[in-house]
DNA sequence: GCGCTTATGGAACGTACGGTCCATTACGGA
DNA sequence: TCCGTAATGGACCGTACGTTCCATAAGCGC
């Protein structure tokens, strides 16, 4: 019969307006992944904290892997608008870079999550290569701002102007998210801190 | 009727015997996991690699789940044995420790898979805290190991002796996590090498 | 107020999972 | 050779999952 098939794929005012706001829907959902994993949420778990039934997130979202993408790009984005922010008020790169790091103690107060980009990361990085890409891509944009914020210690004299800003940034983002797999896996504040001291001596 | 239930919990040399090799399977289950996580792995999965069937891994290691810690417990055990050997076969210290942290290099070439240990405490932390000990066992049989390795390069003058041996060793634990998990996040060979070099840097 | 379009609630579906059960098979000891 | 014991294969079970579907409700434009 060839019956036509309405998709609504842009914003619109005719017809019922939605009964949710997407964005706080999305930040629930993403807060549920952060703190389970995707295998570990399930539909039940993801309807309870959006507060919307099943349809409506079918209709919004398109179902549970496509909303866990958009949460992950959601968390990078925040991720990422929060990490200028604080480069742009710190005092100096040097300070933001170690508040960054310092950063993982506020984790372990509240049971730690680790990051839900890495945490992504070792979930799907064999099995689901779209998946592995958007972390990949997430991962690019740590990685810009942190290397941002080591030429701008270079330029500020905390850091040596012969290191190669790349490199620094890369092993920033790597010792961050060990230091996120160290919370999770049951480390104490002062553990951390110690580890945290001795990260920020190669930058030295 | 009160049917008495034999349950044969020893090693005892009458009935059946056993028509496949436990450690074999063992290690089989044991990559399996490693390769694609707890939840990823289908009982499907388990049995095809394993060469066994329900019955058999009922019987012979209780459920996915028993099965699953005896796994983390069997990889704790190989990985403790290989990073004893390297060490003791060493020339120096430091040359076992930067061996260790470029070890990750094989990693990246055969589909990084991180370390199993590292991968349960992520996939587990929050939820399930029988396997968290698991995990705070396992890594502290790893510390141990680094932190031995630490107080041999100190007193082969590697590394300076008034760093704190059981810091550095927290220190090494959590880069080498940091690391496999950027390889899993897609990380090439060079990147990795660059954060080795920053990372064992620190130790100068 | 009517009709178009879309959101909503809830029932229903198929499937794949981990786990259980029992009849059968196979070995070792007497 | 027979018996006791335990391993094996495979059918079976209940459940929980993600997903689909449809009847109904609800705004907005005319």
């Amino acid at each position: 019969m060839n019956r036509v098939v309405h998709k609504c794929l842009m914003a619109t005012n005719i017809g019922r307006p939605l009964q949710f706001d997407p964005d706080t829907a999305l930040d629930a959902a993403m807060h549920q992944f952060w703190s389970k994993g995707y295998e570990h949420t399930s539909m039940q778990d993801l309807l309870a904290t959006m507060n919307l039934s099943k349809s409506s997130l079918y209709q919004a979202f398109g179902g549970k892997q496509p909303l866990f993408r958009r949460c992950v790009a959601r968390y990078t984005d925040q991720f990422a608008v929060r990490m200028r922010e604080g480069l742009a008020a710190a005092p100096s790169s040097r300070a933001f870079i170690e508040a960054f790091l310092h950063s993982v103690l506020d984790d372990v107060r509240e049971g730690p999550r680790g990051c839900l980009v890495m945490n992504t990361a070792s979930e799907f990085a064999q099995s689901e290569p779209e998946i592995a890409q958007d972390v990949a891509h997430s991962i690019e944009r740590f990685r810009g701002i942190l290397r941002a914020a080591v030429e701008r210690a270079q330029r500020e004299g905390d850091i040596a102007a012969e290191r190669d800003p790349a490199m620094l940034a890369n092993y920033l983002v790597s010792s961050m998210s060990g230091l996120k797999t160290q919370a999770k896996a049951g480390a104490d504040a002062e553990t951390l801190k110690g580890i945290i001291a001795v990260v920020l001596s190669a930058l030295d």
